[in-house]
DNA sequence: TATATAATTTAGGTATGCCTAAATTAGTTT
DNA sequence: AAACTAATTTAGGCATACCTAAATTATATA
């Protein structure tokens, strides 16, 4: 069995490769909280474990095998996420931290008794994709809120999950994934935007609509 | 906060000091499966952080600050089991050794909806008293099966939840807590019991007897 | 009381996973 | 190409929590 701190690295540079291709030791420190020396040394365990690849100054990839163990523990953590808001009513804000820390603990009959228990379901509380068993990931095509001009209407798709401030100030809002909304005013020179949910109008600033994701984008002329 | 190892030791200097005050560092270990040395060790740091009373070659006990902690993770392990049990249908066989991971993990928000969805249950699915958010354990009056005599009837209170194998065995006899069953023989020079429960005779050995406790004995004649 | 036995402690070592500080390498600028 | 900067790696340390082996202490026995 790997150890707590060697899933965590993994899922962490399952995540960075994503958005990137490979993965370097600075910035998985830095995403991770660690000195880039502590980095190097846990990759290079990782690589005699033929988890990932790695040459260095070069950057680190995972392994196939890498991977489907990072995916583990984004499905562990996905679904404990909807699992503590649905069954035990945990609050959206609060479900990451909790998750975090069980994600590595808990068996794979409990995995699969909290699927069935919420009948399988493929998106978290924030609208992330929960890979399936076998590792198995429906990726969506989700922009970025800020990429929305003046009057598209779309519905969130996803949003961050790791800043629970941030998602309070979302939930104030309404702004949970499946929330449909219009676009009324993007206020120039990297402004706010003014959007109407349900037919409130509320101000997004530019730093929180980072960290939401639409789909269904459509123009005016289109409804 | 303590580590879980620390947890762990807290934990078990309890559990031994209820059979026999003072609990030495021999019996400590070989209960966490770890060398005397090694307890050794532990109990010196505790001691440092003023969480159990020891002295060289006499034994260790819990101060006030040591048994609080060991009653929470008790608390934790106890409703988990009946969790696991109640909401995920985790058969009673398998709990314990999910809330043994699972204990050191959840936070005080998790405990309290966890409680308030069982209805703040007092025992845990092997019969075990599950300690209040205040750290009082109700404590009961069992006594082993091992002490019952011919045609004495009694309640199933309790039954050592560590071994997975024996919980399934009694589980096929249906002897859980609450099972009500009559003793119609004891065989001599310590031999099994034979038992009627609901109509059915079956035979159980000493060795299991032995992690059996029982409640409301009642003598033949007053039936 | 001396000695044998059992329990316990001390001493020294291992692995994990982090750290800081110094050395090295890669990449960019002049 | 030399020099500078930024990123990365190496080297050496620390804390946790375990281990084995040797030394010590307590207790029971002769």
């Amino acid at each position: 069995m790997l150890t707590h701190a060697a899933e965590d690295y993994l899922k962490s540079i399952y995540k960075l490769q994503e958005k990137g291709g490979k993965v370097s030791t600075g910035i998985l420190a830095e995403y991770l909280d660690v000195k880039p020396a502590s980095a190097t040394g846990m990759i290079k365990k990782l690589k005699t474990m033929k988890l990932v690849r790695y040459e260095r100054y070069r950057g680190v990839t995972l392994t196939a095998a890498g991977r489907a163990i990072a995916l583990e523990i984004i499905r562990h953590h996905r679904l404990l996420e909807l699992y503590l808001f649905k069954a035990l009513g945990v609050p959206w804000d609060g479900v990451h931290d909790e998750a975090e820390k069980l994600e590595h603990v808990i068996s794979e009959d409990i995995e699969a008794r909290m699927d069935e228990f919420l009948g399988y379901p493929t998106a978290d509380p924030h609208g992330a994709p929960i890979p399936d068993k076998n590792g198995v990931v429906v990726q969506t095509a989700s922009i970025p809120m800020t990429d929305l001009q003046n009057g598209q209407s779309c519905v969130v798709a996803e949003v961050s999950d790791n800043d629970s401030a941030l998602l309070r100030h979302l939930g104030s809002f309404n702004l949970y994934p499946g929330t449909a909304f219009r676009v009324i005013e993007v206020a120039p020179f990297e402004g706010p935007f003014t959007i109407d949910i349900a037919g409130q109008q509320v101000v997004i600033g530019r730093e929180v609509a980072k960290h939401v994701f639409v789909d269904q984008v459509q123009d005016p002329d289109n409804v």
